[in-house]
DNA sequence: ACCGCGATAGCCT
DNA sequence: GGCTATCGCGGTA
């Protein structure tokens, strides 16, 4: 398990040193486990696209402001969730949205929570889908409000670990869904394993 | 494979 | 009242 000090970097370094390692979610006595694939990050002194732009602060956005290593859930669109993990120190509004995961183990408990299926049962289509979305990895890892704040060094129910995987190659390219954010929605801040099938846009 | 569009509710002015 | 760090569907190819 990563302890606290890991997360204390700012979020930039944190997206892409987050790559390639693994995120554990401990649910119903199992242990799943997921290749973090795909990152983005966000900083709220100088970018328009975060929602702690210019210090504002409500009582949503509040775990962004915290010490990194906590999980920061938000619930966007009315239908889904959207997972981050916080970087940097007490103060500093940091944090990196995970955009997308690939599956190590426990196929069908994650696919049963999905679509309600066993893995072998989905559609090539389905299989793609999975986990390649902020939003489909957190129905496929039951990621919800209930784990917003969530300290991942304490090692319960989310946490993240490494293993001797290498990353060959990180993509940096413009970040999703933020069109609104003037110059900021040109930042080179998404960032993505070269090759890998599961990152939601190439 | 790619495109357009509707769904839906919490959050904030 | 007007958004939104998305997804899935149905249409077209």
């Amino acid at each position: 398990m990563l302890e606290k000090s890991y997360y204390l970097k700012g979020a930039k370094e944190l997206s892409k040193d987050l790559l390639g390692k693994i995120l554990v979610r401990k649910i119903d006595g199992k242990i799943l486990k997921a290749r973090i694939v795909e990152t983005e990050c966000y900083i709220g002194n100088i970018d328009k696209a975060c929602h702690a732009y210019g210090g504002k602060i409500t009582e949503r956005i509040k775990p962004l402001y915290n010490e990194g290593g906590i999980a920061y859930v938000y619930f966007i669109y009315g239908l889904y969730h959207c997972f981050n993990i916080i970087s940097g120190i007490e103060g500093e509004a940091e944090g990196v949205l995970i955009r997308a995961v690939e599956p190590i183990n426990e196929l069908d408990f994650i696919s049963n929570l999905r679509y309600k299926k066993e893995y072998h049962k989905l559609t090539n289509y389905q299989k793609k889908n999975i986990t390649n979305g902020p939003s489909k990895l957190c129905m496929a890892y039951d990621i919800s409000k209930k784990e917003n704040w969530l300290k991942l060094y304490e090692g319960n129910f989310i946490y993240i670990e490494e293993d001797e995987f290498i990353v060959n190659k990180i993509v940096e390219a413009k970040r999703i869904g933020i069109d609104y954010a003037e110059e900021a929605k040109d930042f080179l801040w998404r960032f993505y394993i070269e090759g890998n099938n599961y990152v939601s846009m190439k």
